[in-house]
This record gives structure tokens, C-alpha cells and sequence, in this order.
DNA sequence: GAGTGGTCTAGACCACCAA
DNA sequence: TGGTGGTCTAGACCACTCG
């Protein structure tokens, strides 16, 4: 089983056993690890030594610790393909995962200048700024803070938190389609709020995203900068 | 200087003091920190203690740790803009740093579908397939996979192996200047290849950007795919 | 060879979760 | 209340770097 006194530490072993045990189904995506006091008694290493292999895969992003509760296996990474038609409940349901959406904040008020901009809207214009948090599985994925033109889109919070889809928040205004003109991609590490947000660790890799959506005559009706975890999540735009 | 049972972990505030250290500039960028046991005995804690929050330090990336040698501070993440035209060396050098790049292999072959598509060449042509390495300050920071139409420019591994520049390789070519014509980007993990190419840990994360350069007059010079070490730069694309 | 970080063990107590 | 992961200490030995 364990190799000792080989120059492979013993906690990658653990690691690589676990690791492949996930790989394998032998615990599966939501599913929970033996104890670290059982797992250190199977291994016949110390209780430290199995909680270094367990940190090593919490750094990779395979598993999840929970105090009191115990350590989970965290589902793959979502792929997440950036295209002119981005719905986000498509994409999850594609991998066999269920969507969900909650909104955090709703507010009423005149747009700033760079988010008035981007909306072609005339200064002094509203916007309704929302707050949401979009997840798979119960899994925060991202979250984002999203401007829609007051005066076409009076209604989106109530339509969004009934429905959880910014689709079906333009259908009931009467947008049917619309395409992504716009994006802006970059990469940082998790503040304190996105912390929060997506239910990650301070400094853990965000994917942020902003982009503007037009409806098929070309007009802006909404700006997002979406953050993403990246641990859980695999972008990519063209 | 340390409150014990105040709730907060006696290793987050060694680490705490340990960054505001590094942000007062006590320690500068590749100076070395105290010794583990030196610290261990300045803040009356146990040397796991003081590993603890070096470690945690280390996965935020403002520290290494060299074994046998010290715990050194890491340099602050590098500004990296895409925009149409970017220039390594331009923006290395706004920052103070110094560049610099290294040639890790060159051949001539045919292009495959999709390189000879992005460059817009008949089937069957060939190019020239750079791997490269750049670095600021001797850290690396990207490497990349570039290629370029061997019709144009058979002579670009030569040009880049003895300026480190591709912008001086393109108007040895006869190309004084290029714009970005696509870019693609995504974020990953460290594979074993990216981790020894830009000497960080496996599954680190990685920032992975495919573009292509065209002349002025919107010929394809170069395809490349560059990843970046996620923890030294902050790419804004936009 | 001296000094550094890396690994492993051992034992204790605490904070948190679920029942 | 019992079990879980989180923290802290203590001591030992190893692997590596550098003069």
C-alpha cells in the first residue's frame, strides 16, 4: 500500500490513493470521505499526515473539508464555453447538473457613466442593478452584478427571482433573443466578497467576466461583470 | 503582539504580521524572511505554527519556500493589458522589471487544421513552431506555443534565439509593426508541463491565451498559445 | 558540516455540526 | 452529546543548499 523511506513523502501517496479512489466513483461528486482518524488507522500513518493529503487535494480543488462535518468530494469543473449564445442554464443542464439562481440585491438608480455607456443610455438614464448568484447543484458558480435599462426592464428583479433566468426576465418584457456583443475577460484572486458570494477561500482564482447583451436589433439591454470560481468552473471564450 | 483565545488561529495573525511586513516593505521582493525556528522563537509559537502561516502565504503567493535555502518574498503580480497591440518587453519594462526570454525548441513542419487555419494557410503549408519562455526579473512568466508561416519568416527562431523579441524577429522579417486580430482566453490548472516550464507547483492556476498576430495589412504572422502563471501577472483583457 | 526547510509522529484541546 | 475537522505544541529525523 504505502511506500516508505522511497523519497515519495508519504502524504502524496495518501493523496494519490484518495485521488484516485475519487477518480475511480469509489467516493462520489457530493459524496464523503472517511474520517481522518479512520483514514489515518487504514493507512497506518498519523492523523497530521492524512490531513496534509487531504489539504493538498483541497488545493486542487477535488475536495472540500467542512468542520464538524467531514470532507466531501467536489463535483468536476464545469466547462463553460463564452459564446455570442451564453444561457447559463443551458450549459448546466448540458452536463446533467441542476441550475439554480438567488438575488442578493435589487436597486433602482441612475447608471454611472461607464455602465451608461455601455448601455447606450442618455446621462441621468436608470438602470435596475442586480445582484445574483448563479450555481449547479447547489453549488455557487458564479455571481454577478448585472444593469438593465429601467425603462424597458422595469420588472426584471421580480422576474428574475421568480424564475431564476435572466431568459425568461427579457421574454416576459418582450425580448425573445438576444446575443452577446461585447466581452471583457480577466483574472484575479477572491476578495473578501467573492469569498462570500461563492462560498470559496480569500484568494482562490475568480475568472471575471463583463460583457454586454443586445437584443437582435443590436440595442444593449443588460451589463454584467460576472465573477466565476475558478476551481469549479473551466471558461473559455472564442 | 499575539492574542491567544481570541478566536483568531495564533497562525492567521503570525501570517498577518508576516504580510504587513512584506507590505511595509521590512522584507522586499526576493529578500529572504527569518528562519522558521527564528520566527517560531520571535513570536513564542512552535515552528508548525510558523509553517502554517508561511504555508498559507506560499498559497497566496506572496512567499517561497526553497528548501535548504530560505523563504524567500515573491515579487507582486505583474500588470499584463491584452490589447491590440501587446509587446512583453513594453509592458515588462513599464513596470521596472526586467525582461526576458528563453528559445526551448524550434521546428519546421507542416501546420495542422487548426494553426493553418488561424494563419490562413492552403493545406499542406508549413511553419516554423516555437516553444518559448518569458520571463520578468528571471521569474517566469508565461511560455508559449507560437507559429509562424515558414514562407515569411524561416528565419524567426534564429531572430528570437538572439533578441528574445518577436517584434524584433517580425521586422527582421520585414514587419514593422502587427496588431492582435483574435484572442481566446481560459483558466486551468498546472499540468506537469506548465509547472516545470514556469517553475511553479501542479495545479496551480494558469491563465491560458490564444491569439494571432496579423500585419497591417491583416495577413496572419503569428498563432500562439500562451499560458501564464496565474499567480505572477493579472491579465485584463478589454 | 552547519543551517535551512520538509516530513512524520504523538498527544492535547477546541469549535463546530448533527442528531 | 458524540463525532468531526481545526489548531497548537513537542520532538525527531531527513533532504537539501551553501560555504
Amino acid at each position: 500500500m504505502l511506500a516508505r523511506g522511497t523519497g515519495i513523502a508519504v502524504w502524496r501517496q495518501v493523496a494519490e490513493i484518495l485521488e484516485t479512489g475519487i477518480a475511480d466513483g469509489e467516493w462520489r461528486a457530493g459524496g464523503r470521505l472517511p474520517t481522518e482518524a479512520e483514514m489515518a488507522l487504514r493507512f497506518g500513518v498519523n492523523r497530521h499526515t492524512v490531513r496534509q493529503a487531504i489539504k493538498d487535494l483541497v488545493e486542487r480543488g477535488l475536495v472540500r473539508s467542512v468542520q464538524g462535518s467531514g470532507t466531501f468530494v467536489e463535483a468536476p469543473p464545469l466547462a463553460y464555453p463564452i459564446a455570442e449564445r451564453t444561457r447559463f442554464s443551458d450549459i448546466v443542464m448540458a452536463q446533467a447538473r441542476e441550475p439554480s439562481g438567488r438575488l442578493i440585491s435589487a436597486t433602482r438608480e441612475v447608471a454611472n457613466p461607464a455602465v451608461g455607456a455601455a448601455l447606450e443610455l442618455a446621462a441621468g438614464a436608470e438602470v435596475i442593478r442586480l445582484e445574483t448568484v448563479r450555481a449547479a447543484d447547489g453549488v455557487p458558480i458564479s455571481w454577478a452584478l448585472s444593469a438593465f435599462p429601467a425603462a424597458r426592464f422595469a420588472d426584471v428583479a421580480e422576474s428574475f427571482a421568480t424564475t431564476s433566468s435572466f431568459t425568461a426576465a427579457f421574454r416576459a418584457a418582450g425580448v425573445a433573443d438576444y446575443v452577446r456583443a461585447f466581452t471583457r475577460i480577466g483574472a484575479r484572486n477572491a476578495d473578501a466578497i467573492d469569498a462570500e458570494r461563492l462560498e470559496i477561500a480569500l484568494g482562490r482564482p475568480v475568472i471575471e467576466i463583463e460583457g454586454v447583451n443586445t437584443d437582435l436589433d443590436g440595442r444593449p439591454i443588460q451589463w454584467a461583470r460576472a465573477r466565476f470560481a475558478g476551481d469549479r468552473v473551466r471558461v473559455t471564450v472564442g
